[in-house]
DNA sequence: GTCTATATACCGATAGAC
DNA sequence: GTCTATCGGTATATAGAC
């Protein structure tokens, strides 16, 4: 990987973050050095400071972009009106979002407990406020009659902890296709809040 | 922490497990060193060799152990004749025992990837006849008309996924107890797979 | 913008005294 | 059974040459 000096800024900086987020979601933050990712991307390692003040930082940014993308996303699809609709599709986009993603979710999931205490409270609020998105729509849906939880906090964790649960097995390879396990998590989704 | 010299095999083997527990379920394995657990038992570093041959040993005791255990009580339950009975006591036994057990169920989770591959390959194992037991509750109530899934994997890891998330939350001091969220646990499980 | 070299500190594991 | 001392290696981050 070794290369000749020169100016690279433009591609260097996201080359950084994406030989961290692979280096990072398949060995660990605390087991990757900044030599392993210097050379990965063909640079020694003091170069990298150039990029990002420490190693804390890089960590935190490829998080908070990650959710930044999600919230971003979720919150730009148009509005629907049926609570059972607004579930269904909900389940199909995370499920399609974060295996289109694996790396960047494998991060966000493992690697909480190395942020900074405010890092931490940051990514933490991020996490939170795609939460809310999911309550929103069961609240919504309970309140017309269409749902029926026995807590509403409850049912928002145990089906995002669900969805996201496909990401810890999934293979392109394996079985079935990332749309056939949408539609079956979509739809056991919707039987698990669904009014008698 | 500092103790003077002495002969303590019987307590210290233990003990040396029970910091590593702590450090690495907070820290994570590879950001605890072995000097840090050795502080937190109460003797200098290569003492601990006395009791594993490497650091990698020990996490991979730490978590069979916790396999190994989590095995054996589920096994030992009597056999229940109706599977919504069955499934119901799944759910609720899987919550309060991994309640129980915060720190371990944490490094059983979050160090998979820290375990050279035999031993991946060995705790895998235990991993998958764990889910077995829940494959054979809701393959059963499929034959027998009680349940209706999409695909009994599926379904298998996602009730696992949807129980094992409340640890990653539950606070005793929080608005609910654990019997409470058990039962709405069981409750949301049950209708995820109930026949219509 | 990148390099080489280095400061300072810690790591896992082992040897040998007591 | 535990200690002290140490080997050989690696870590993050910085300084200064080019």
């Amino acid at each position: 990987m070794a290369r000749t000096a020169g100016s690279h800024a433009e591609t260097t900086g996201p080359r950084v973050r994406e030989a961290a987020q692979r280096l990072i979601a398949r060995h660990g933050y605390a087991a990757v050095s900044m030599r392993q990712i210097a050379a990965e991307v063909g640079v020694q390692a003091g170069a990298l400071y150039l990029y990002t003040p420490d190693k804390q930082t890089l960590l935190y940014d490829l998080m908070r972009l990650h959710m930044e993308e999600l919230l971003a996303t979720v919150e730009a699809l148009p509005p629907l009106d049926d609570p059972r609709a607004a579930l269904d599709r909900f389940a199909r986009f995370h499920i399609g979002h974060h295996l289109d993603r694996p790396e960047a979710v494998f991060i966000a999931y493992m690697e909480l407990r190395n942020l900074t205490p405010e890092n931490f409270a940051a990514i933490e609020a991020l996490r939170r406020r795609y939460e809310e998105g999911l309550a929103a729509i069961l609240r919504d849906g309970v309140a017309r009659g269409a749902f029926a939880l026995p807590d509403l906090r409850l049912a928002t964790r145990a089906i995002i902890a669900m969805l996201t649960g496909v990401t810890h097995w999934f293979r392109d390879m394996g079985p079935m296709g990332r749309d056939e396990v949408a539609a079956c998590y979509a739809e056991m989704v919707l039987k698990t809040v669904a009014a008698p």
